[in-house]
RNA sequence: GCCGGUGUAGCUCAGGGGUAGAGCGCAUCCUUGGUAAGGAUGAGGUCAUGAGUUCAAAUCCCAUCACCGGCUCCA
């Protein structure tokens, strides 16, 4: 007999070999026909770890701490959804003997599997067909079983079937890890876990067909990807699909062309986006919020050209690593000198570093600008404004003693949340990213500086208590970075702000400062940039906020509606009172309804609407509405302070 | 750059081998309004661009461009 701990911390005894399936059936019908898979923990393992994740009929052998897995548990979806995709390629191999397959994971939000169609093709049009296959082998109630094979034999079976995809997979593990999962007629070189029965599944939506290369590998052959999704319910797929709209109503780029924020026009050029009136009030609004802190701060304003020598950039190394993948560089009539266009600020800001001698008793010394830089990005890579071709960093390089080095990093760490805060970005994560030690070449630098590098980043993160996660192979090419990531309305991840350690260009720029010594140093040097870019910080923002800008921000603070045009004059009064005061306040006395400015007034999201008409102009005041709440009546100088206060309350002052 | 999709009025979209459609927006007029759409009239299109098939192409085929969903990339 063993004993079984639930997570309520109950026990109870079983037989040796008892399946989770089983568990699950000893207590009660309704939790046996839920459960998904089993989370099993042995007594050795340490205290806080997750326990390995196993299929309902693997039998537990010894004493154990088990979670019984729901569709509720991240854990239980992913089986299900990892089983999904083995559901996927039964019905493909019924549909298109021959087909290929390459991988076929769950990822957040469903599953994928890569198959290759030998070179044949399908488009959207066939997924109905699929899903119908889908549902009809599900229905048919398949068990998933599992299996244990040799090498040789795994190796032979897919030689034989002539997926040399599978073969390769199998080429590169150990003989006596290899395991095979059967639904019906498909057999895949799997390491599980899978459900018990493909009849739990009762909803399937094929959503996407894309290119994917084989491995990653731009090199390597490119495989179809067929992106699903599935439910245990049926009401659940339409709850999805039902989200997924909502969530495509706060896509950027529908906000901002609703709110006349900025557009982009093929005749100037892909990824170039054109601000319009109120967008660029945004910006400037968002500029001088980030501009005041930095004075705080200590930061230096500077500003640099938007073209650049390439020997400047060659210096930098910059041009060694992107020069192909840049604009073209221009070249002079006459002398024939070439420039390219700036793809990025850090060496304009070395060499103002550069432009005088600098003393230990100058450092750190912080250069700030909001500089548009230029990137040649891949045509199939733009995105809204997250991925441009011209965008502005709010960028700042410090320069910094060794011994500087882990406090100006975290103040700049404070910097960045202040600037997460005060915008409502609660939900972001931390990721350190570090080179890719099997990958050195694509670095510059040597390792000590990396590895110095990459644990001051660590130890500021640790002594900041900031949570964070690891991510090898994602630096830069002169340093690691402090990257804050923030999710877009459906889910994609974003790099916002960004703090990088530096101990390459100063070399490259032979940047020095005199010490205490009277020797000469070599100062270290951080890059960042709390909103990354101007246009993904809005664009992410305003996904966020479902256009619902903070009251500071919004290009329309205020709109004032005279009731009708006899009150036009009041209006103008009560707006000008209100600009007076630096707030942003227009009118809309166009001949129209009331009701229907409101409604314009409030598809615009303008968060504060002033009415004003007989009563207002004979009180000398104004009716004030926010959010579609109504503030009741008050007086023009009342309304400024009500304005004032809601700013001051937002920005936490 | 690669795979799949889309491109019709300023916007959102319907249509579809034989004279181009709607709603909103815009203009003019009527209306002068009290918290999310008042009424009338009118203007507005090389159906993305280019080449082909056809008696005839916005519609079918091909190419290009832009955009959308992914892959790769992201200083």
């Amino acid at each position: 007999m063993i004993n079984v701990k639930f997570p309520d911390g109950s026990v109870r005894t079983y037989e040796k070999g008892v399946t989770g399936y089983e568990i699950a059936e000893s207590i009660s019908p309704r939790l046996a026909a839920e459960v998904l898979a089993v989370s099993v923990k042995k007594p050795g393992e340490p205290e806080g770890s997750k326990g390995t994740v196993i299929d309902l009929t693997r039998p537990i052998e010894e004493d154990v701490e088990i979670k019984l897995l729901k569709w509720d548990d991240e854990d239980g979806k992913k089986v299900f959804w990892h089983s999904s995709s083995h559901l996927l390629a039964e019905a493909l191999e019924a549909l298109y003997p021959g087909v290929k397959f390459g991988i076929g994971p769950a990822v957040e939000n469903g599953f994928y599997y890569d198959v290759d169609f030998n070179g044949g093709a399908i488009s959207d049009a066939d997924l109905p067909a699929i899903e119908k296959k889908m549902l009809e082998l599900a229905r048919s109630g398949e068990d998933f079983v599992r299996k244990e094979v040799c090498k040789a034999d795994a190796l032979k079976y897919f030689t034989e079937k002539g997926d040399q995809y599978k073969q390769e997979l199998i080429s590169e593990l150990e003989d006596g890890t290899i395991t095979y999962y059967t639904n019906g007629a498909f057999t895949d070189l799997c390491r599980g876990p899978h459900l018990k029965n493909t009849n739990v599944i009762k909803a399937v939506k094929l959503t996407a067909i894309a290119g994917a290369y084989w491995r990653g590998d731009q090199n390597r052959h490119q495989l179809t990807r067929i992106y699903g999704v599935t439910f245990p319910k049926k009401s659940l797929l339409d709850e999805y699909v039902a989200a997924l709209e909502e969530a495509k109503k706060r896509d950027h780029r529908k906000l901002g062309k609703e709110m006349e924020l900025f557009i982009f026009s093929p005749k100037v050029g892909a990824g170039l986006p054109l601000w319009l009136p109120r967008g660029a009030v945004l910006r400037n609004t968002l500029e001088n919020f980030l501009r005041k802190k930095q004075a705080e701060y200590g930061y230096l304003p500077v500003v640099t050209p938007h073209i650049g020598s390439k020997d400047l950039y060659v210096t930098s190394g910059h041009y060694a690593k992107y020069g192909q993948d840049s604009f073209r560089p221009i070249r002079t009539p006459q002398e024939g000198e070439e420039f390219m266009l700036k793809p990025m600020n850090c060496p304009h800001h070395c060499e103002i570093y550069r432009s005088a001698p600098r003393s230990y008793r100058d450092l750190p010394l912080r250069f700030a600008e909001f500089g548009t830089v230029y990137r040649y990005e891949q045509s199939g890579e733009l995105h809204g404004l997250t991925r441009v071709r011209g965008f502005t960093q709010d960028d700042a390089h410090l320069f910094c003693r060794p011994d500087q080095l882990q406090e100006e990093f975290e103040k700049v760490i404070d910097l960045i949340l202040y600037v997460f805060r005060t915008l409502r970005f609660d939900k972001f994560t931390a990721q350190v990213s570090l080179r890719d030690p099997a990958n050195k070449d694509k670095y510059i630098g040597s390792d000590e500086n990396w590895e110095k590098a990459e644990q001051g980043i660590i130890e500021a993160a640790k002594h900041k208590g900031l949570p964070y996660v690891i991510e090898t192979g994602e630096a830069a090419f002169y340093g690691p970075k402090l990257d804050f990531m923030v999710k877009d309305a459906i889910g994609r991840s974003w790099q916002l702000g960004t703090i990088q350690v530096d101990y390459n260009l100063p070399e490259r720029f032979q940047l020095e400062y005199i010490g205490a010594d009277g020797e000469k140093h070599r100062p270290v040097m951080i890059h960042r940039a709390p909103f990354g870019s101007l246009e993904r910080f809005i664009a992410v923002l305003l996904e966020h906020t479902a256009g619902h800008l903070p009251l500071w921000l919004h290009p329309d603070q205020v709109k004032v509606l005279p009731v009708s045009e006899k009150y036009a004059a009041y209006a103008k009064k009560v707006c000008g009172l209100l600009n007076n005061s630096d707030i942003r306040a227009s009118i809309d006395d166009r001949n129209e309804t009331l009701g229907k400015r409101i409604r314009e007034v409030s598809l615009m999201r303008v968060p504060v609407l002033v009415i004003v008409g007989e009563k207002e102009e004979a009180g000398n005041t104004v009716s004030v509405r926010r959010d579609a709440v109504d503030q009741g009546t008050m007086t023009v100088d009342g309304l400024v302070d009500y304005v004032r206060e809601a700013v001051a309350g937002e920005l936490g002052r």
